[in-house]
DNA sequence: GACATTATGGATTTTCTAGGTCTATATTAC
DNA sequence: GTAATATAGACCTAGAAAATCCATAATGTC
């Protein structure tokens, strides 16, 4: 039970992308570079972003991306979901497969049930803002610098 | 993110101890039966339990399993850890290694170390004998023996 | 004491998936 | 037209979870 590594690929993304000066475009480049997360693989991460309409893309030449709405208004959770498959703790959790035989009896399954929401409200709660301060990005920006 | 099925199997099986009379000894061969749960598997988790001490062991002809304790006092997180390897939502939170550059300014792990701590706090406050409510079990066993 | 039954322990296999790489294509600034 | 970029998908790999198998030790029963 941990969080993978997109998220974490993910997070650290958006969070470069809040501490640039508003609507500067961002090539996955500068992001690979600066926050050490392997190229191709971002690739992926950003076009999970940018469907989930948390991130604005733009083709081509002297592309990249920017945040699509403020950091204020992005979520763990969303980040989360648009990255990984959705928050389920366990398989029998996911409403639309009934084939427990012990559904209605289990009561294994409320527990979880009631992690879960405990899990999830608490993402939802938090803001990318929150995360990414522009002071701690700053700092961050010239530790990396150093090594 | 998803919690194992050796803690599902976990569960079940020492739900389905906690419903026995007092002191009788269950014969895994009993309990792999009644719960659905691989026989070969099972043994595996019940050494892992066994060790941990929340179950007996009683080696031999007519050997089995029983509680080590009363229900009420086997918490979830217990369970968890025998069975699994220490909660842990993100890597970078096992305290024992600092290898992580931006470890001190980093923001995103003082919400992870949050939501493990909210995560864990919860699953030791559920006790095995609040899952393992007899009427329910009974309930159970009467729909399994329908199958 | 012989035997059947059981837990213990370890080795091994199978299956799955997260993580990562590679290549081809479409788009756009210059 | 060309170089730089995002998009899309196929593909590979290592490691973990899940499961199986086998050999050994312990113990009740006859």
């Amino acid at each position: 039970m941990n969080v993978g590594r997109r998220v974490d690929y993910a997070v650290r993304a958006l969070s470069y992308l809040a501490a640039q000066p508003i609507d500067r475009v961002i090539g996955s480049r500068e992001i690979t570079q600066r926050q050490d997360i392997p190229s191709h693989y971002l690739s992926k991460i950003m076009k999970d972003l940018v469907a989930r309409g948390l991130v604005k893309s733009h083709v081509g030449c002297r592309g990249g991306f920017s945040l699509a709405k403020s950091a204020d208004f992005i979520s763990l959770k969303e980040v989360y979901e648009a990255v990984e498959k959705p928050l389920l703790l366990m398989e029998c959790l996911d409403k639309k497969e009934l084939t427990c035989p012990y559904d209605g009896v289990c009561t294994q399954i409320s527990v979880w049930e009631k992690a879960q929401r405990l899990l999830t409200n608490y993402l939802a709660g938090i803001s990318l803002g929150s995360i990414a301060d522009e002071g701690g990005l700053k700092r961050r920006e010239i530790d990396a610098a150093q090594i």
